[in-house]
DNA sequence: CACTTGACCTGTCCGC
DNA sequence: TGCGGACAGGTCAAGT
């Protein structure tokens, strides 16, 4: 659910709200999901100020003063809510998922030093946060292996064919939601983007031309693009920073639209199951190479 | 190494 | 109304 746009909102949004504040106390118990000791959050985040947020794939990396930071995963269904102090009894305004917090599916509360607070709710419990020195984030083996950011300047369409096509026998919808061959790919905007190059979900990746491929990521940036202009996508739980949801899935074509009409044939879409997840197509747009 | 499947969680929805 | 089961999907460990 969050997936790039979705973290990059979120990143944006923590970038301008939480910038020079200082901890002043953590309140945590959640042994899973943040697993650092009482002694490190003493030590390294209680006192420290915040200095930026950045994003790698998925992944929040808040930068601390104390040369530290807090890496961070929302996986499914994590939110990053930030309240000034005379907000913590209410939700957002604009018809937002966030009533008063803390609520029942907050497991992480930051409070700064003009106590303003930065809620981390997860109702599942799949997310993550992580304490640890700056210098250790780029050796994580999880950052190490991290495919290439599709919308760095430095991206290489060769370099992602050369990426895809080594998974030749998967499906070009579990090819690209694999972090390690692009970053940031998740279900919604796999099926968006396949669905704007008109290649079939469960295509194998080693049967796609380079002009299929170039069209792909060239889908691939432009949903991209769109929704992080929009806010990212809220399907059940999202919301950024404010507690604002996100409003790209009132422009998506194929995601969550079996039995409508597709936007460019009127062909009906259908709902099926590519790589293990919920898969949206156009069944004449999208035909299968193999 | 390539590829697939199950586990991690909790809330919601559907059928009986 | 209550209850069991399926489903939602990001990632990793474990399996083939």
């Amino acid at each position: 659910m969050p997936e790039l746009p979705e973290v990059e909102t979120v990143k944006n949004g923590l970038n301008r709200l939480l910038k020079n504040k200082k901890v002043q106390s953590v309140v945590y118990d959640w042994p899973k999901g943040f697993p650092n000791s009482q002694a490190d959050v003493n030590n390294f985040l209680i006192g420290a100020s915040i200095l930026t947020v950045k994003r790698r794939g998925k992944s929040l990396i808040v930068n601390l003063s104390s040369k530290y930071c807090l890496v961070i995963h929302l996986k499914m269904t994590g939110q990053l809510v930030f309240r000034g102090k005379e907000q913590f009894g209410a939700g957002h305004p604009n018809d937002s998922l966030v009533g008063p917090l803390p609520d029942r599916s907050t497991r992480v509360i930051l409070t700064f030093d003009d106590d303003s607070k930065l809620f981390f709710n997860d109702q599942r419990k799949f997310g993550w946060m992580r304490l640890l020195p700056e210098i250790e984030v780029a050796n994580l083996n999880f950052m190490k292996k991290l495919g290439p950011e599709p919308l760095s300047s430095s991206f290489k369409n060769t370099e992602f064919r050369s990426r895809v096509r080594r998974r030749k026998n998967s499906s070009i919808k579990a090819t690209i939601l694999d972090q390690t061959v692009l970053a940031g790919v998740g279900n919604i905007y796999a099926d968006e983007s396949l669905w704007i190059a008109k290649i079939h979900p469960s295509s194998l990746s080693g049967t796609l031309s380079d002009n299929k491929l170039n069209l792909l990521i060239k889908s691939i940036k432009e949903v991209f693009t769109k929704s992080i202009s929009l806010g990212g996508s809220t399907d059940k739980n999202y919301v950024d920073a404010e507690g604002k949801k996100g409003s790209y899935l009132e422009f998506a074509n194929v995601f969550r639209k079996e039995g409508q009409p597709c936007p460019r044939c009127n062909t009906i879409i259908i709902k099926t199951r590519v790589a293990s997840r919920g898969t949206h197509l156009c069944p004449k747009c999208q035909r299968k190479t193999k």
